[in-house]
RNA sequence: GGCCCGUUCGUCUAAGGGCUAGGACACCACCCUUUCACGGUGGUGAUACGGGUUCGAAUCCCGUACGGGCUACCA
């Protein structure tokens, strides 16, 4: 049985989209791609409570900067919707209430404080965390304890109450994972999760094998701390569809960061981004800073996020979106979590910023600058200093100087050493440049080597000098090439003022 | 505490019974560069531990340790 491929991503509208959301998106964008199957994104907002506005737009604003377009979607339509789960809200009961009809599920009166009691009274030193399971849920107020009488009465009364699955206390339950092999778990050890809530919503546990189901996914992957929750969900395939049109299991090993899970505190804590892009809080106005703003270019992002716990087999590490299609196989993603290094993230920048054609990089370079004149010539100059620029953000810096007169001026590297003849060294060269047939690196050099020669200095106690005039630090591409796009005036202008401070110091 | 997953250089990883355990980032050295980078060459550096199975184990099995995740009417 060959079914179409189709897989999700089902992010929850709570706030920003972190690294490992991202990964996940782009394993399943992989791996839809690859098999000619469709992308799906569903919004998971069945916690209202949790809800944050604007946090489902960002999450779709990041996925198009990634370059990560969804088949369907709330934003891109398709014939499966609705695609908020919030919208679905009817569905998801008549499951819940097939499931109790065959005995897999039941009603549940307990209020959050006689909940709250049991989890006090039956804590003990091995046990800290007493679950609502078969050793306790005979002791509770649910259908299985009360009479039938009973039952229909505070349903009619509309008494608040919850549908809990009904796990059985043996046997195991076991399924095969893309990534992991056959993972089991003793059914005795898993709780009578809660699968419609008091408010008619269904908690994830339902709602992910109901529309999964509805929308026709072969493949559901995410994240490995969803494992454990994993025979739930099985069973709850066996009980309400049955075990064959269940889709292919993949747990993605965690991304974490310098200590466990990544939090969004860490990038604040270890000086890098977690989100992919800055994440407003509407309610705080606190902003977490993302890879965009911090100066990534998409393709490295997603690169690098490929490369973070998959490998095609071979050395190669640079990837185009379209080789990655090719190479994706979810049988090579790696088993243990990965720890994030930002160190190798600004390698993959680096390495993108030297891979992407000039013309489109000079128009990202002159976003992130922004409101630069006279730029006919920005090309060039992002050309000249891309080598050593990681991020984005690096180009204002190493550029500043070509747009205005720099801004500090490293006098003190060349005063010790100034004298009468450099005096008159750049005094004569200002003439010669001003007379200069051609404007180029080239002859630029030329004209400074021969009168260095004819000065008899050595050209190297002349570079330095013009360099700091220039540039005003030591630092940059070559110094005739900066010279080259500075123009005439400007660089005689700047020999000009220099020579005449160390002159008169 | 219980359950689950995991464990190869500091970090990301390759090697799915058989060459001196390979590569990348980072680090160090040298070269290139009349600046700073880029780049090039080389170097330091790992199979968590203990038992098995086997002619042979990073690889398979068991135990221990360590790490991580989960343990909500959150996802």
């Amino acid at each position: 049985m060959s079914k179409k491929v189709r897989v999700r991503f089902a992010p929850s509208p709570t706030g920003g989209l972190h690294l490992g959301g991202v990964r996940t998106v782009l394993y399943n964008y992989l791996f839809a791609k690859k098999h000619g199957g469709d992308f799906i994104v569903r919004v998971e907002d069945t916690d209202q409570s949790r809800y944050v506005p604007g946090a489902e737009e960002y999450i779709f604003d990041c996925l198009r900067w990634c370059g990560l377009e969804p088949d369907e979607s709330v934003q891109h339509g398709g014939s499966f919707g609705p695609y908020r789960q919030s919208e679905r809200k009817p569905i998801y009961r008549t499951y819940a209430e097939k499931l109790i009809e065959q005995g897999d599920a039941y009603y549940a009166f307990d209020t959050p404080g006689e909940l709250e009691s049991m989890r006090e009274n039956y804590k003990t030193e091995q046990n800290p965390s007493p679950q609502y399971d078969h050793t306790l849920r005979l002791k509770m107020r649910n259908s299985l304890t009360l009479s039938k009488e009973e039952v229909d009465s505070l349903l009619t009364d509309g008494t608040p109450h919850v549908i809990r699955i009904n796990m059985p206390g043996t046997g195991t339950i076991a399924f095969n994972d893309m990534i992991r092999g056959e993972v089991s778990f003793d059914m005795s050890t898993v709780d009578d999760k809660v699968l419609l809530k008091a408010d008619g919503m269904p908690t994830y546990h339902l709602a992910v094998v109901v529309d999964d189901h509805l929308m026709q996914i072969s493949h559901a992957f995410r994240g490995e701390e969803w494992l454990p929750s994993a025979p739930v969900h099985v069973r709850l395939w066996e009980k309400l569809f049955g075990r064959d049109a269940m889709p292919q299991w993949a747990h993605l090993p965690l991304i974490l960061g310098p200590s466990g899970k990544l939090s969004k505190r860490d990038g604040a804590k270890y000086g890098f981004p977690v989100f992919a892009m800055n994440w407003t809080d509407p309610k705080t106005g606190e902003t977490v800073e993302g890879f965009r703003e911090r100066g990534f270019l998409p393709e490295a992002f997603i690169n690098l996020l490929a490369m973070l716990g998959w490998n095609d087999g071979t050395e190669k590490e640079i990837f185009y979106m379209e080789e990655l299609i090719e190479a994706f196989s979810m049988e090579r993603v790696h088993s243990a979590g990965a720890k994030f290094d930002y160190e190798k993230a600004k390698w993959f920048n680096h390495a993108w910023i030297q891979r992407v054609p000039v013309e489109g990089l000079a128009m990202r370079v002159e976003k992130s600058l922004g409101g630069l004149e006279g730029l006919g010539s920005l090309e060039k100059i992002v050309g000249l200093v891309k080598d050593r620029c990681h991020l984005l953000t690096d180009f204002a810096e190493q550029t500043s100087y070509f747009f205005e007169y720099p801004k500090t001026v490293d006098v003190a590297a060349i005063q010790p050493k100034w004298n009468e003849a450099k005096t008159d060294f750049f005094r004569t060269l200002m003439q010669r440049y001003e007379t200069l047939a051609e404007w180029t690196a080239i002859e630029l050099e030329t004209s400074f080597k021969s009168l260095a020669d004819e000065k008899a200095i050595k050209p190297g106690e002349l570079m330095l000098p013009l360099r700091i005039m220039l540039v005003g630090g030591k630092f940059g591409p070559g110094v005739f090439d900066i010279a080259d796009i500075l123009g005439k005036e400007e660089t005689i202008r700047r020999i000009e003022v220099l020579t005449a401070q160390l002159t008169n110091n």
